[in-house]
DNA sequence: TGTACATCAGTGAACGCGCGTTCACTGATGTAC
DNA sequence: TGTACATCAGTGAACGCGCGTTCACTGATGTAC
């Protein structure tokens, strides 16, 4: 039987999850190639051979943690048919996911102004796409029936994932102890006073 | 007459001055001793003497511009009667600051899990004192007079902070050409929204 | 199925560059009497 | 006011470390016939 993964890419895995590992362990001055290859028992010349750069595997980190926050906002908020509902869902997503994988959240959190994503602009911005398209086509009908305020969209995404985003932030970085829990229940109803057309 | 400042801190805020515009123009990857050292015509030696260490200079900076941006936030909010004029005033405070001092905001928020931060935490912990007390004291009135919906503070710090740093975020990154003089007129009323008690 | 060849995956020692930092020193300013 | 001394401010060449990257090489997997 031929192998589930075309052979380089557990090699590839390998190197991400030992990135993202040390990063977790020692912070942005500890993320070095050296720490990478070390802790992941994979020499130098591979890592190049799959990444071309550490920048690039940086980048493609990255990408891999951002695929799955957003695969997990963009099918949460498909299943929602409301408008509170699918509020309420993207916060237990995002939220969600910055309790379980808080590695991953920290290194996107962290990596927001990283010269690797502006060397990578491209595939990361192809990566954010699909939740952008699921967001607006579920957002358009349900504005057009009045369900929802006529918000420019930018400003719509700052409303609902800035409160979000700034939780986590607080969360992750600890200086706050912002209570996750506190935020999940809260969080939800407070942005939707900002969505939900007057009167 | 004496000197207006003391002697040494003119040198000292000229190698700020030239820090923040060498992180501008290069970028974190750019940041780096030689280049502040030449963008100043200041030596390594007097950099070390009055900073300790280049992390000591990137901290005293990061506190410099945090100071500027809570001041005007601190004061524009004192300056406020009303719960809609005090959020209105924290947007217009905020978003002119990033407008106005693009340099300094970007380095705010490039910065924020950055490792100089831990290094000095308490000094820019005790930075950041005055605006949290300055709006304990201008909301609890309010809160207790049923002027402003009893959240907690820290879920109101991310309910108002939140979307605002949203928008500056991606008007710095420029990724999405955020509309800043829109943000500037909807974002208030829908934040109020928020904050605004039911009924 | 076996053989020959090409390509892909992986190794790890070595390299050079540029980074943050040091230090012996000079000059300027403040202090004592 | 003048002189002697101490401290503060500033210089810049030099250093060593560790970083990202390379490259000649070996081994594994795939392809052709």
């Amino acid at each position: 039987m031929p192998p589930k993964q075309p052979r380089g890419e557990v090699t590839a895995d390998r190197l991400l999850t030992a990135a993202l590992k040390v990063y977790a362990e020692s912070g942005h001055e500890g993320f070095t190639v050296h720490a990478v290859t070390k802790a992941s028992n994979i020499s130098a010349g591979s890592l190049y051979h799959h990444f071309g750069s550490f920048d690039g595997l940086a980048a493609a980190l990255y990408a891999r943690c951002m695929k799955q926050l957003f695969d997990r906002m963009s099918s949460a908020l498909a299943r929602s048919l409301t408008g509170p509902s699918g509020v309420r869902a993207l916060v237990e997503a995002y939220l969600g996911f910055t309790e379980e994988h808080a590695d991953a959240a920290l290194f996107l959190h962290a990596s927001a102004y990283a010269g690797y994503l502006t060397a990578h602009a491209e595939e990361i911005r192809a990566a954010k796409e699909p939740l952008r398209q699921t967001a607006a086509a579920w957002l358009a009908p349900r504005i057009a029936a009045g369900e929802i305020a006529p918000i420019p969209e930018s400003l719509i995404e700052a409303i609902v994932i800035g409160p979000i985003a700034e939780v986590a932030r607080r969360w992750l970085s600890s200086t706050y102890d912002a209570d996750l829990t506190e935020a999940r229940q809260v969080l939800p109803e407070l942005i939707w006073r900002s969505l939900r057309p007057d009167r």
